[in-house]
Formats: C-alpha cells, sequence, structure tokens
DNA sequence: AGATGTATTGACTTTAACGTAAAAAGACGA
DNA sequence: TCGTCTTTTTACGTTAAAGTCAATACATCT
C-alpha cells in the first residue's frame, strides 16, 4: 500500500510553491510518477525533496545538492569509482566542517553584539528613562 | 602608522576577483579610501571581506550579510531599536542553530554513504580482485 | 451542460552575484 | 619619453533559481 502525495499537499508541507517543484523535476532531482498528467510523489520523493531543501539551507547548489543525493543510492560496483566516491564524501565533509567553524564564530559574534546590547539597555533605563520591561 | 592594503592583495588573500571587491564596494558592502583613484583598505576593511566570506559560505546572501555587518558597530540610542537589534540577534541565531542541525544531519549520512563504500571495497578486494591499497 | 477549482505546460521575466571586454588614466622602470 | 603594467570606470553578458502569466486540460459540484 503505497500512499502518494500531490503536489500541493507537498508545496504546503515544506512551504514552497509548485513552480520550485517543477524546477527541480526539470533539473532532474525529482521524478515523480504520473497518474495522467498529475505528478504523485512518494514517500521517497519526500524524503528527496528534504534532502534538497536542507542543502538549499545550507548554501549549497542545486547541482551540487544532485551530485550529494547521487551519492546515497549508489555503490558502485568498481574500485576506482569506490575511491572517487570516497574523495567526494571527504571534500565534502571538509567543507561541512568548515562550515561548522563558520557558525562557532558567527555564534560567538551575535553573543558579543547582545551583551553590548543589553548593557547599554541597561544604561538607558536607569538613566531614568520610563519603560516598562 | 596605519596600514594598507591595496585591491590586489587582497584579491590574492582571500582567492576572489577585483571584480568582486568592486562590486561589494557598489553594493556599500565596503568603502575603502582613495589615494587618487586607487583604493587603499584598512585593516578594519579587510576584516569585514572576511565576515562576507565567512557569510557567505554558510548561503547567506549579501543582503543579509549587510545587515549582519551592520548590527556589529551599531548599539542605538534607542530603547525600541535596542529592542529591534535583538530580534534579529535572536533570528540570526535560530538560523545558524537550524544550520548546524543540518549539518550534522549531513555529517552522519555522509558516515554512512561511506561505510557502505567501505565495506563493499572490502568485498570486492577480498573476491579476488588484484588491488595494491 | 455550465461553472468552478486545481494542475499542467510553455514562454517570458526577474534577481543576485558576479564575468568579460574596452577604453582611459596613472605608476614605474629602462 | 616610451613602453609596460596595473587600476579604474563603464557597459553589457551570464548563470542559477525561481517568479509570473497565459492557455489548456481535468475533475468535481450543481
Amino acid at each position: 500500500m503505497q500512499r502518494y502525495f500531490t503536489i500541493t499537499q507537498l508545496t504546503q508541507e515544506f512551504d514552497i510553491t509548485t513552480r520550485t517543484l517543477r524546477f527541480y523535476e526539470a533539473q532532474g532531482l525529482v521524478t515523480p510518477q504520473r497518474r495522467g498528467r498529475q505528478r504523485l510523489y512518494t514517500p521517497g520523493d519526500r524524503t528527496r525533496i528534504k534532502l534538497i531543501l536542507r542543502g538549499k539551507r545550507l548554501g549549497f547548489s542545486l547541482a551540487e545538492i544532485n551530485e550529494m543525493i547521487g551519492m546515497y543510492g549508489s555503490a558502485p560496483g568498481e574500485i576506482g569509482q569506490l575511491r572517487l566516491l570516497m574523495d567526494k564524501i571527504q571534500a565534502r565533509r571538509d567543507e561541512l566542517l568548515e562550515k561548522q567553524r563558520d557558525i562557532e564564530l558567527t555564534l560567538l559574534e551575535l553573543d558579543e553584539v547582545e551583551t553590548g546590547a543589553k548593557s547599554r539597555m541597561v544604561e538607558l533605563v536607569a538613566s531614568g528613562v520610563s519603560e516598562s520591561v
């Protein structure tokens, strides 16, 4: 018993437009089945869409995302190909680790700005500005 | 004694083009001084550029980056403005935390793929394919 | 059958973030 | 002073990732 999703269900769930999903399909990122002309998305398709959106949030291009998703089901039968795959994995991992460091730094800086803003606020309130916090 | 950087020094250090730096300037992201027509970047400008590139790596748009950088030197004198600033900070923080989770998940998936690839490799080698590892 | 609402397709447009090319202006060494 | 090099400015081109619009098709309700 396969459960299907319609395109609008998915657009609502992920807060994207139909145009977006059709565009992803045109790019070969998802290939939903058809009932007549209507698109039917399987749970697998839905998962792929989730992966795409996650990749987007991390700043990857659709081409990169396509490549990454391509890694999942593959497991090629040739040693050379396997080596290539593992190289790609390592490259992605390095990128992600860099992003992690970038995030840490940015979070720290946000903390600093917030600290400054807070103390500035205390100053203002103490200096007699009537304001209910 | 102010030390200045030329545009090409910075392009080499950060591996970007002059076009990129001039574009950032046109967008108001950096405003180097001039000696005649030549651009002179201060250490502060250099830091801003680093922040811009970091933001880009995290998938933020130049407009978002501009806003974030704008938070740094500000500390506005009005309570309402301070509240707004703190709201923005929190929003950014939430985004960054989401990106962190996204990265964790992606790293885990990469691990899985790699594990699969490794065992597949062992299989291949064991099944008699001559290959020096 | 007619009206209404949702899907699809195709074409054209838009936006961000640069790339590329051409012309002119200094800067510098021989 | 000449030639070379770098830098600047201006203008047009490009790419990715959709947005927008119009025409058509399907399905459903009345």
